[in-house]
DNA sequence: GTCTATAATTCGATAGAC
DNA sequence: GTCTATCGAATTATAGAC
């Protein structure tokens, strides 16, 4: 019975917690209000303050998410920038995820909250992956300009929506890059 | 006497523009409160509905601004990636200019009308200003991701403010981003 | 666990005196 | 042209019934 309960309950907090990355994704975190989370998540506003405490605690949790990349130690040098795009790239364009990750690159533009948790994320997972594949000093050297390329690709395509970065097929926007990612790597 | 008021008027009136891009470029449009703008332009709240009629009104007129980027007609193909990346980091460097390039990029995130005006300058100066450097077909095939990685550096160091990037010498910077470039114009 | 009702703020915008 | 006072709407968050 309690377990019932529990398991309802695990559903409801599950479903306030996707319905408000829908929106902190889509509309930030200043115009996403309480009310329209819950009617998205077909529960009552007060749910949403009982669950999470408060709309900024929702708001960490809606945050909490990873960029899962693979480890790359071992990986061929030739292969490293193919890697990269493929899987940095693979959050985005994974939409069965309702915008978790668009939601960190757009409100870190005017959240400093979301901008820390973006910039640790990409501190322990990016740099992290690249140390196992080049080492520290290299990772140290190409980290920062291969960052702000990937990070320009994706504000480009998924929250600017620019064209043709925004249109063109996923596997025709890695070729367009991958001479640049080489170019850092080869001469960092 | 109409004269002086005119011109009093001219001066509220551009220091509530000033305060205005102060303020959305620091906290973006929802969180900036015409009471706070009115606040930095020592002036009453009242005055800023008076004079810009709403405060997405306001917002319009502190997005028009301008990219300002010289006519590189001519420009010798080596020189080209140089030339860019200075330019176009140029308004951002200047701070002289009090945040009126970075309410772009920053708004822009979770503001469609902001978008559309970066989508729509980028459109016509800087797609333009390439186009006379390289011509209309090169300029096509180059524009989209020298434009991704240029608003990658500018996302990287102005917004997100990501370390090591941000915290670089602009000529430094530079220095890192140019091999990029220059892949990308020989690619193209 | 869930919902109704509402308290307490805060905001954009207006009316009118000076 | 500028300021005081305030309206009306929207918001987060809480108290308490069921």
């Amino acid at each position: 019975m309690a377990q019932l309960l529990t398991r309802r309950s695990q559903r409801t907090r599950e479903a306030i917690l996707r319905a408000a990355r829908m929106h902190f994704a889509a509309d930030g975190y200043q115009r996403s209000t309480i009310r329209a989370i819950a009617a998205t998540a077909s529960i009552d506003p007060s749910l949403v303050i009982r669950y999470f405490g408060s709309k900024e605690r929702l708001f960490d949790a809606s945050l909490d998410v990873d960029l899962e990349l693979p480890d790359l130690t071992g990986t061929p040098e030739e292969l490293l920038p193919q890697a990269l795009i493929t899987h940095f790239l693979a959050p985005w364009e994974n939409d069965s995820d309702e915008g978790s990750m668009r939601l960190l690159l757009r409100c870190a533009a005017t959240n400093e909250r979301a901008a820390e948790h973006l910039r640790q994320m990409l501190h322990e997972q990016f740099t992290d992956s690249l140390r196992g594949a080049l080492g520290a000093e290299r990772a140290a050297a190409c980290g920062g300009v291969l960052a702000a390329q990937l990070l320009g690709v994706a504000y480009t395509r998924y929250v600017l929506r620019l064209r043709p970065i925004a249109d063109l097929p996923v596997a025709a926007l890695a070729e367009l890059v991958l001479p640049s990612l080489r170019t850092v790597l080869a001469s960092g």
